[in-house]
DNA sequence: CGGGCCTTTGAGATACGTCAAATTGGGTGG
DNA sequence: CCACCCAATTTGACGTATCTCAAAGGCCCG
C-alpha cells in the first residue's frame, strides 16, 4: 500500500503543488531557501495517527496532500472533530510545545514539516509568513465559527447537507468548475468520522445519506461516491442562503 | 441609563486597563502614539447591536470593558453565539470589509476603536501588533474548538456546567483568586443568551441550572448572583478533567 | 470462497424541544 | 415607601428527533 513515491515529492519548493496556498505562499526566492533548510516530508498511512494530543510536537507543517482530522476526546470516549486538514493547511501552533489535538490522517498524506525552533525565529523575522499565518488563522477561525452553528443549532439532516456542501464546494473549486451541472467527488470520510464531525451517531448519518439519496437531493454509486445533481437544492437542506457564492 | 463616563476613560494609551493584554500589548511608546492618533472611543448599552453580519464595518476594536456576543443567525431566526468578548478581546477582521457576525453588547461596553485602514497599514510594518494578533486569533482558534466539543458532544447538564466553569474561572482569575474556597460571580447572561451559546432552548437551561441547584453544586442568590461551594465538582459536572488548571 | 470491516435497517428508549401557564423579582411611578 | 408592572424565569405536560442496542446485509481483500 505505498502512496505517492517519495520520488514524485517536490524537494524544491518552487515547483510544490501547494507553494501558492500555504504558509509559505508569500515568500520570495531567499525565504523559500530559508525553508528549505528546515523542512523534510513525511507520509503517513491512512487511519494512521500523526499527533496525539498532549504529546510533544517539535515541528509545525503544511499538508502536502491527502487528509487530516483534527479531534478532542472525552475520557469516556465521546469524541469531537474539530478541524478537516486540506492540502495547504496547517498544522501546529508556534509557541506551544504540545499538541491539543489528536491528529489523525483519513487518506494517504504528505506533510512539509518545519523543525519547530527554526521556524518560530523565521516567524519573528520575517512578515511575509507571519501575515500570511494570521491570514490563514483567521480563516480557520471564521470556519469554526461557521460550525459552530451547524453543530449547535441544524438538524441531523441539515448537518449531513452543510458536510456535503462543504466537501463539494472545495472539490469543485479544485477542479475549478461551476456549480452548475451535477456535482462528482468522492467522501473522504467514513460514516463514523461523518457522525464524529457532525456531533452524532454514525446510525444516524446513515439513516440522513439514505434519506437524502430516497428523496433526489444526493446519488450514490458505492457507499463513498457521490453525485449531487442540483448544488442549490443541497444547499437549501444545509439551511444556507442559496446564494451564498461558490468560490470562497 | 450612563455608563461610565468618557471623562473617566484613559485617553492615555499608558493607563489603559487592557494596556497589557490587548492588541497592542507589546507596542512601544511610538507605537502607541501613532495608535492614538487613529483611536476613538465609543460606547454601548446592554442589548444595543454594535455591528450587524453583513454591515460594512470601517474600523476594527479592542472590547476595553464589558461583554458583547458574537452570534449567527439563520433565516428562521435559529441563532447560535460564536463568541464571548471580553476586556481586551480584538473585534473585527483586518483585510475584510463587512462583519460576518451580529456583535451586541451584553452589558455596557467601551470600545476601543482603530479607524481600520490606517489600522491595516500599521500591521503591515509593525510586527509588534501582527504578532500580537496572531497570538491572539490563535487563543481564539483554541477556544472555538473546545466549544465545538461542548457543542457537539455534551449534555445539557454538562454543557451547562461548561458554560460555569469558563465563567468562573475568568472572573477567579480577574480577581486573582485560587480555585479553593467558594466562587462566587454573577452571570453576566440571560438564560436566553445562554441557550444561545450552548445550543439549547432557554426552558432546558432553565431546568438544568435547577437541577445543579437542587444537587448542590451551585447555589443562587437572585437569578444572576451564583456561588460555586466545590469548583472540582463543577468541572466533574462539566466533564472535563478535574486537574485542568485554573491559570489557562 | 471466506473473514472482517463498514454500512444499513429496525425497534424501542430518552433527552431535549415545544407549547402553555404560573411565578419571581427588580425597577418605576404614584 | 409601597404597590404595581413587565420582562425574565420557572415549572408542567406532552411530542419528537436522535440515541441505543441489535441484527442483517454488502463489499473489499486476502
Amino acid at each position: 500500500m505505498l502512496n505517492e513515491p517519495m520520488s514524485s515529492l517536490s524537494q524544491n519548493c518552487s515547483d510544490c503543488p501547494i507553494r501558492h496556498r500555504a504558509v509559505c505562499a508569500r515568500c520570495d526566492g531567499d525565504e523559500l531557501s530559508q525553508l528549505e533548510e528546515m523542512k523534510y516530508y513525511r507520509t503517513f498511512e491512512p487511519g494512521r495517527t500523526i499527533v496525539w494530543s498532549g504529546d510533544r510536537m517539535d515541528f509545525v507543517a503544511s499538508v502536502v496532500s491527502g487528509i487530516a482530522t483534527l479531534s478532542q476526546t472525552m475520557e469516556d470516549g465521546r469524541t469531537q472533530m474539530v478541524g478537516l486538514m486540506l492540502p495547504s493547511d496547517f498544522i501546529g501552533r508556534p509557541g506551544r510545545t504540545t499538541s491539543a489535538y489528536n491528529v489523525v490522517a483519513t487518506t494517504d498524506v504528505v506533510m512539509c514539516c518545519f523543525r519547530k525552533k527554526p521556524f518560530e525565529a523565521m516567524i519573528e523575522r520575517t512578515p511575509h509568513i507571519a501575515h500570511r499565518l494570521l491570514e490563514m488563522t483567521l480563516d480557520e477561525l471564521d470556519a469554526a465559527r461557521e460550525w459552530m452553528l451547524v453543530l449547535g443549532r441544524k438538524t441531523a439532516r441539515e448537518k449531513i447537507a452543510s458536510l456535503l456542501s462543504i466537501i463539494a464546494r472545495r472539490d469543485a473549486s479544485l477542479q475549478l468548475r461551476g456549480t452548475q451541472g451535477p456535482l462528482v467527488f468522492d467522501l473522504p470520510l467514513t460514516r463514523e468520522a461523518m457522525a464524529d464531525y457532525l456531533g452524532l451517531t454514525l446510525e444516524t448519518v446513515s439513516r440522513q445519506m439514505s434519506a437524502l439519496k430516497r428523496d433526489g437531493v444526493i446519488e450514490l454509486q458505492g457507499k463513498r461516491h457521490v453525485t449531487v445533481p442540483d448544488f442549490n437544492r443541497l444547499m437549501e437542506e444545509a439551511g444556507d442562503d442559496a446564494d451564498g457564492g461558490l468560490l470562497v
